[in-house]
DNA sequence: AATGGTGTAAACATGATGTAAACACACAAG
DNA sequence: CTTGTGTGTTTACATCATGTTTACACCATT
């Protein structure tokens, strides 16, 4: 069972239905189709789903009255699609806190940008749901210290090595602190560092590669030079 | 403290300014304003802000430009507002993790439901931080010995070299009492000084450089003619 | 005015860092 | 036992950051 954000797409018409659900699969996100209320709260009862695209108009139910349904027990993230341009319609949905409401025909770039900053804000907020986890956040992505793993923004595992993991809990967890290469190697179990010594080098190279979106300019982990590396995530 | 949501307004515009910060007053959220991208930066070095309504256009800095830095450093709710119907403008804006993107002449109940919701996300997902710094400040400068950073009043950060730092947090703790070179020379892990060693003078330039308002005529690292440098930064 | 001290731009040297590749070692599977 | 896989470590080298030197103009003190 993978961990990617999970995006339920709800349209009672198959062509958009499925355009939608494609570019989202192509992102790499696990999508779920629905085309009427009862299908969506069928899902949805799942309890996995992060994000809801949700069509306004729909052969049962109005889709006003399923966002009201599902925003009464959920904050997951709800954007509202539909072909209409009604200013009113617009604004009842957001006064019913829709997370955001997108006129067809859309442009897919656009649309796919705003999912992504709405999942990241949906995810943020679930993670101090569950106080007794040993959990660290950091622009988005989740590090768990039980687990022993780490999630992307996008909800995707990434898989880090022994050495990997506890260089990034240290650094996160003295988030704003400069630490030294003596001070990190610490955290493997290591004792001694001597300045030929490039173990950390070489694994925050790495981490780099994972975590950094460009691992040529890093904003996550930044090097100090002469004395060794901070994390600079924003909370 | 008041538990009543922050918004700052970023908009060059006066009456705009005014109308965008009226909305949100009447509405019961405390409401700053700024004209241009330095006034923005001060009062988001606050630290508490919870949303940003921020102009595309600006004087100074570009609206884009400003996202960028503060996304790079806070996860704060962003609402781009621009006079501009540009596409491109919009997706990038929102690919930089903006939030959302409205368009002038919006509706004020859009504009407030939009925000009441993003806003609800916001602080949903903050974490509680606190941790203990080992901070020096002087004349609105803040020196931050364990990130190893200073931030100008105007809360940007100000890069600096491990020399130049090294030299200035000694000033700084010796406020007051003048350092010679030799001394000065110490805390970069020098030893020997001779006469003909002019490393400490190029540093305190460069330091001047970056943190004097006028290098040329420097208030608060000061010359003792034939006898080192002296800090005369007030508190 | 003379003299030595200071400011500063530019060039320079060197140690620090990024990174690919090879290596070493532990552990698991067959 | 052999083989393979994963991962920390070392090596090597290209590149970069920055402390240092140099040179010269300017300033302070006498």
């Amino acid at each position: 069972m993978t961990n990617k954000a999970h995006i339920l797409v709800v349209d009672d018409d198959l062509t958009s239905r499925v355009a939608l659900s494609g570019y989202f699969e192509t992102e790499g996100y696990r999508v779920s189709e629905a085309e009427d209320g009862a299908q969506m709260r069928s899902v949805f009862a799942g309890g996995d789903v992060d994000l809801i695209m949700l069509d306004i108009r729909l052969p049962d139910d109005d889709g006003l009255t399923l966002l009201k349904d599902v925003r009464k027990k959920s904050d997951v993230g709800i954007i509202m699609v539909t072909g209409r341009t009604d200013d009113v319609d617009r604004i009842v949905a957001l006064e019913m806190e829709a997370d955001d409401y997108v006129i067809k025909p859309f442009n897919p770039r656009e649309l796919l940008a705003r999912s992504k900053n709405l999942l990241r804000r949906v995810r943020a907020g679930r993670v101090p749901v569950a106080v007794d986890e040993r959990v660290l956040s950091f622009s988005g992505w989740v590090l768990d210290l039980d687990k022993r793993g780490l999630q992307s923004p996008e909800g995707e595992d990434v898989r880090l090595t022994r050495g990997e993991f506890e260089l990034l809990s240290a650094l996160v967890e003295n988030k704003g602190r400069v630490l030294t290469r003596d001070n990190l190697l610490d955290h493997l179990n290591h004792r001694e560092w001597d300045p030929s010594d490039r173990t950390v080098d070489v694994l925050i190279g790495r981490l780099r590669r994972k975590i950094e979106t460009n691992p040529k300019d890093p904003t996550l982990i930044m090097t100090v030079h002469g004395v060794g590396y901070v994390f600079t995530g924003a909370y």
